[in-house]
DNA sequence: TGTACATCAGTGAACGCGCGTTCACTGATGTAC
DNA sequence: TGTACATCAGTGAACGCGCGTTCACTGATGTAC
């Protein structure tokens, strides 16, 4: 338990402020090289300390890495609620649904590696902790919010039959979301979803090569024929 | 220039039999370890042979590689083409599709780590080079494949218009194609693979930890859903 | 068919690298009286 | 306000690891005559 604010010492000032800075060196370690490749001894070299001293402050790599998958995951979020807020018309879920998709296309191309951490191939030795789960979930909370305001207007396209089998199958899914979503809109907005991170990915790991050049045209066109509503 | 098979040489024959060997050591590997710890060291000492010994056969860590992914598109597009093969009502398009997308489903659940190589993030180190593209090419050739097909039988669904700088984008992709498939289609098609290829890294990389638990009953109904025509 | 030389697979030692992590230590900061 | 002790950040050396790659070498295989 630690003394309230005003009692803050300098050591925990400077404690607070040299973690920060571990953090964000890692962070811009991230804007260099893969995720695999970020090692504690260069953010140690780039503060300019011993390597040892950094495990003053994160016992292990791993968990130099958690805390930076929940700030990239806390940052994506921030960034596409707001980007969502932009849209005024609140009700022109479509024009919302693909600035959510450009928002996270635009994000995940200045910050490729920050991406590759959260989305891509796992990094060899480390799995994600429990600490990592609700950060995430903000991130997907954009989207159920979109379906929830979707449901609520009444908007929500003619529903498909889901099997019983497939509505257990996302019964995690459905837990994180209130009960206003129909099983057919949530599966929608997976399904959307995936394939956003999906084409993201493609793009991203150089796996269109030849065959989509243009990704500025491309993409937004992808985006609003997948759009779940 | 090497001698016709009449003169295969007893050297010949076990450089051959050793350069397979080794790549099989390789593909073993990558049945135990992600793609970018795998370790020409590791797979000389599988072979008990010196790592030195290696470089008779592959010049760098990266030649390895490269021979790796040829093998494993190369077997992938098989099995796919196998898949579709199966089929024997050939006019049953959203039939071939599904079989298409669970073959794929199924193969990249049983080969993970062949599949991170491939489609994952890429290899810290490692580009793909020339080579691979051709094997990458016949992956996706069973798709186009199908498209074509749907296209000949005039069961391609009512055009959706395509502007122009998206038909731009996607050139490349034409060009491995004959003009038998419109744009609309060409892009329905790309999009269902890229969403094929998104879901299947989201479950694979664990990000759908939580939200999808039952894959075997959530796929294939993806897999319906997502259906380019 | 036999011999002399060239080619090439394979060896084992070594180089140089960077990594995560531990440990005994010094010196500064914080705390209880 | 001053002193004695406890806490803790930071150091530098070291451990042990595994990696890719090079190199001089040996001995077997292939080839030209």
């Amino acid at each position: 338990m630690t003394s309230p604010s005003i009692h803050r010492t300098a050591r925990d000032i400077a404690r607070d402020e040299i973690s920060r800075a571990i953090v964000a060196s890692g962070r811009q370690q991230l804007g260099e090289v893969g995720p695999s490749e970020l090692s504690l001894r260069a953010v140690a070299r780039d503060l300019g300390m011993a390597s040892s001293a950094v495990y003053r402050y994160f016992p292990s790599r791993d968990d130099l890495l958690t805390a930076l998958v929940v700030q990239i995951y806390t940052e994506l979020a921030d960034a596409l609620e707001g980007v969502d807020l932009e849209v005024t018309r609140r009700g022109d879920f479509a024009g919302r649904w693909l600035r959510l998709a450009t928002g996270l296309h635009d994000w995940a191309r200045t910050h490729r590696h920050d991406y590759a951490l959260v989305y891509g191939s796992p990094v060899p030795g480390y799995a994600a902790p429990q600490s990592t789960v609700d950060p995430s979930a903000r991130v997907t909370g954009v989207l159920i919010t979109m379906l929830a305001d979707v449901q609520a207007a009444g908007q929500a396209p003619d529903p498909d039959p889901v099997p019983r089998p497939v509505r257990r199958a996302i019964a995690g899914l459905r837990e994180g979301t209130g009960a206003q979503i129909s099983d057919d809109l949530l599966l929608r907005g997976v399904r959307a979803w995936g394939a956003l991170l999906g084409a993201i990915s493609l793009e991203l790991f150089g796996h269109l090569y030849r065959a989509v050049d243009d990704h500025d045209a491309y993409f937004p066109e992808l985006a609003r024929r997948i759009c779940p509503f």
